[in-house]
DNA sequence: TATTGTTATACTCTATAACTATA
DNA sequence: TATAGTTATAGAGTATAACAATA
């Protein structure tokens, strides 16, 4: 069975009055919200190409750094090692990526796309760049810039 | 056993250039790393109450909307009704809520904070606001008001 | 016939322990 | 002794189908 049920209800929206006033009050509740939004959207870009969000970011890392090692994409993208293993293992089963034995550590991988990889994985980029482009269409340029901004400072915020 | 390990990554950093430059256009990719770390702080805060994000939220919720359903609950919070129930149930079986049988449709329960939950409500919510201010102290009022604004214009462009 | 809450269940995601082969 | 990748597994979180009671 297929999940594709990630997606954010149609919310026809019944005329009952929920308030959620006091989680409103919360940068980390808005932020989740608006998040949901631009995750059904990616899903729904990426599902052409039989990408899921981890696999996406996962095969973008590998294009953006070649030669780069499990371990580091582990800890870039947050995800456990084992967990990373079955992500890997699909990518490289459809030919998207290559792992290829270090030969200055035994023990290593080095993580490369191929070149249908390449290929799959700027087309899923642009066709994102134009899913967020849409999305965000009415909302100035210079705001975004700002937002971006914003959104790194708290995340830097975390130890300093 | 508990799982405390929500937390983001103490993070050392090894001196290896790993760039998610792409990744880093993405409105979506740096809403969700900066996501985490609030959430991170939210799971520390609310830990001492023994509430989780989804049961801090629900208490809220029902707080905020006396005599409200679970059916409108699930919609609100989007949380499907079967894994509503086991959420309600464990707040129940604390004593910080109650289910109350509808007497104008007996297959509906009216759901009501009881003076405990009021109160455990109360404290946490205070937790999160003093949590919040300090993760966002060096980002100016003005700004942070701005991306309240922008996020629920993200958050409303689905559908319009 | 449709809806509310429920039960049972399955699928995905995420986390941990322990192994192997190298260092 | 420690690290890279792996295996196996357990635990959250989330999804669907089907049922009883009621509308």
């Amino acid at each position: 069975m297929k999940q594709v049920k990630k997606t954010v209800k149609p919310d026809v929206q019944e005329p009952v009055h929920v308030s959620d006033k006091t989680l409103r009050e919360f940068m980390g509740y808005n932020l989740k919200r608006s998040f949901n939004v631009i995750q059904s959207e990616l899903i729904q870009i990426l599902e052409p190409f039989g990408l899921r969000m981890v696999t996406y970011s996962t095969l973008v890392m590998i294009a953006d750094n070649p030669g780069m090692r499990q371990s580091h994409l582990s800890d870039a993208l947050s995800i456990e090692r084992p967990n990373l293993v079955v992500i890997i293992d699909e990518l490289e089963r459809r030919e998207l990526i290559m792992r290829e034995q270090s030969k200055i550590d035994r023990r290593a991988f080095e993580l490369r796309v191929t070149l249908a990889g390449k290929q799959l994985c700027e087309k899923a980029t642009e066709a994102n760049r134009q899913s967020e482009a849409r999305l965000l269409k009415d909302i100035d340029p210079e705001i975004q810039k700002l937002m971006l901004q914003t959104l790194n400072k708290i995340e830097k915020s975390y130890d300093g």
